[in-house]
DNA sequence: CCTATCTTGGAACGACTATTCCAAGATAGG
DNA sequence: CCTATCTTGGAATAGTCGTTCCAAGATAGG
């Protein structure tokens, strides 16, 4: 009996999430996301109910669409570390030049601002960074397999540092930072971790 | 002639500081600052002119309080590794426990939200990042001449690294990373750095 | 003490914020 | 076609934003 909406919520939340992303969640009014998307007031409220549920439902459609797919490739990539290279790399392009360049990553970006935010927004950071903590393991393991991997490497310690220099190049590259610099960094870090030689 | 102000502006200024580097520059109102302060809004625009500006001199003090000394202890210690592990351990404990526990740090806060802010927030976030740079290049070439490097390790590089790996034990300690995930990721990347067997 | 000059408190400003509300429109089962 | 039920557009809400303004207060040279 009902009417049914009018609108994909899916297709919205993705123009959502390129706004929060780009121009952050913080500054963003919810009179931007009626321009952007298109569709009124009541809509926007009666599907998602509200601004910071809004927030916290675009950064898990980020998670799922932008970053998961990219986690799971790495940790299926059985390559060990040129697999881990690969990453970097393919992250610092995205980053630095294309669509999104200058923009960051809303996860990281959020990890500043939300302080007081939903209890849920807390826990999307918490998932992302497990995620992608456990497929720099994942490709890590798979780097010992094959020898390449330095004696003596915690590769738990190993997965957390490379997890948190993707967190920094994530950052400096909205701060305008070059590629070939963010690169170098990241180089750096997998040097030290390669049996003396390799790579 | 003239009457003189009634308080003292570097004061005010650490107050400012305290305010945005706790809850953020951007959810923070003058109605905040009027607050903390305790002095009146005319007083605060005669002295900084705006928040866009407020903010611009909240950051730089920052940076020559908080920061620089720091980095400048760290260039001083001609310890090598020593001294950049004494380094981080001292950032973790700060990030993590004490008065500003989980307030992470306002220049890496500020990388992820000025986006369309004054050039001179800019500039800061840069001043920030080359001193701290060469801070790590300065403790890494003590560390060279006194031999506790791997052979071939790029000296630059390795200094971009260890100043991303700092933005990132700032940005995930304000999320609630625990202390010691932070430092063993720290360490790994340290002791990629090193000789064989030292440290 | 007087007065020129600055500072201060606090009211007022328009523009924005997120959110609510309701009448009008759209839908689909009966 | 009718009607119950949802959706939609858009006006209206109370509150907050950064900023401005001006009279009243404070200061220090003359």
């Amino acid at each position: 009996m009902p009417d049914v909406k009018h609108f994909d919520p899916e297709v919205t939340l993705d123009q959502v999430v390129a706004l929060f992303w780009q121009r952050g969640a913080e500054v963003t009014g919810i009179a931007d996301v009626v321009a952007a998307t298109g569709l009124s007031r009541s809509s926007l409220y009666a599907t998602f109910g509200g601004k910071a549920q809004l927030q916290a439902a675009a950064l898990g459609r980020y998670l799922e669409r932008q970053s998961r797919p990219v986690f799971e490739a790495l940790a299926a990539d059985g390559r060990g570390l040129p697999a881990i290279a690969a990453f970097f790399e393919r992250l610092v392009a995205a980053r630095c030049s294309g669509v999104h360049a200058r923009w960051g990553c809303l996860v990281t970006n959020t990890h500043a601002t939300a302080n007081g935010g939903l209890s849920e927004i807390r826990e999307v950071l918490e998932r992302h960074h497990d995620a992608l903590r456990a497929a720099m393991r994942a490709a890590l393991e798979a780097a010992r397999t094959k020898g390449q991997l330095r004696a003596g490497l915690d590769v738990g310690a190993a997965a957390e540092a490379l997890t948190l220099q993707a967190y920094a190049v994530n950052l400096r590259s909205r701060a305008g930072a070059e590629a070939g610099v963010l690169l170098a960094g990241v180089r750096a870090v997998l040097d030290g971790f390669a049996t003396t030689g390799e790579r």
